[in-house]
DNA sequence: CTTGAGAATGCAAGCGGTTTGCAATCTTCC
DNA sequence: GGAAGATTGCAAACCGCTTGCATTCTCAAG
């Protein structure tokens, strides 16, 4: 809010996007505005489903940065709620970008052959999932649920 | 079906439990009936949540074998139903025995602090499972889903 | 514009769970 | 008892991920 324009910087920097809501929402976080960190927002803006970090990290192209500053990356997006984390079992984490509202997930169906993603409507376990929460005394509740098949490309022999 | 009696065998075979199921599904997929083999399926019998490999392999004691070859007898349990595959997100797989019918499966609600488990439940997503199949195509569905939480242990700080 | 404190990056090493190649051993069938 | 083939142990390697440390970069204050 306090800063009229960010757009005084090398040439090589980014700039193509708008960046106010992320730019306000990582100077809330005290979080820097790298090239790296935007180049990986950016790459995410860009696909619709989740991405490995390895995923991420060939996506970024030019701009190579270490895989070691993508996953800290991840942690730090993750954390302030700018990314959602999701794991199909597979050993390796994707991510996403959160949806504006910052709530609500949702959950995935996964081809198993060559991995094209579904994504499923919001999720409709939260009311099942307090319920649980309560008849078991659990609290901070959350969940997992992706599902898995053969989607009908990858039928065919 | 074809063999009598499978105990004349070594005096440190693990001969407590009746085999007969057992040892006729191993047979009928091409399986050896071998001490690490017995002692996995023994320490699995023993506990009622799913167990990490390495917490197989303390529970086995004794008869402390390879943990490669636990790792490659579960694959092979796995394979031929025998035992159930979970992934709770700790990056360490568990696993359980497969109850009688070998069909059905459930769910877990885990702690997320002290690892404790509540079993749930069989499934109830195995509709929501077939209609999405149908819907979007996909054959060969499955599905994972965990729930966490804090149990009512773990929440007095 | 300069500057400096602290944040972020790159690099390399390390870690935990898992897999694999290979020679030695064991199970089963004849 | 013996042979074929499955299974095991061992060691090395793999993979995703994390971490320590020195260097570089960001940004706000002067």
């Amino acid at each position: 809010m306090s800063r009229p324009c960010p757009q005084h910087q090398h040439p090589h920097r980014l700039i193509q996007q708008p960046l106010s809501d992320l730019t306000d929402k990582l100077r809330q976080g005290e979080l820097k505005i790298t090239a790296p960190r935007q180049a990986i927002l950016d790459v995410l803006r860009k696909h619709s489903s989740p991405l490995t970090i390895k995923e991420i990290h060939t996506s970024l192209g030019k701009l190579d940065c270490d895989l070691a500053t993508i996953y800290r990356n991840m942690h730090t997006l993750e954390r302030m709620g700018l990314v959602r984390r999701y794991d199909f079992g597979d050993g390796a984490a994707r991510f996403e970008l959160s949806p504006e509202d910052g709530e609500g997930h949702h959950h995935h169906l996964v081809c198993t052959r060559c991995a094209r993603i579904v994504e499923l409507d919001d999720c409709f376990l939260n009311d099942f999932q307090d319920q649980l929460a309560r008849r078991h005394g659990y609290t901070q509740i959350s969940h997992r649920m992706e599902f898995f098949g053969l989607c009908p490309n990858c039928q065919a022999p």
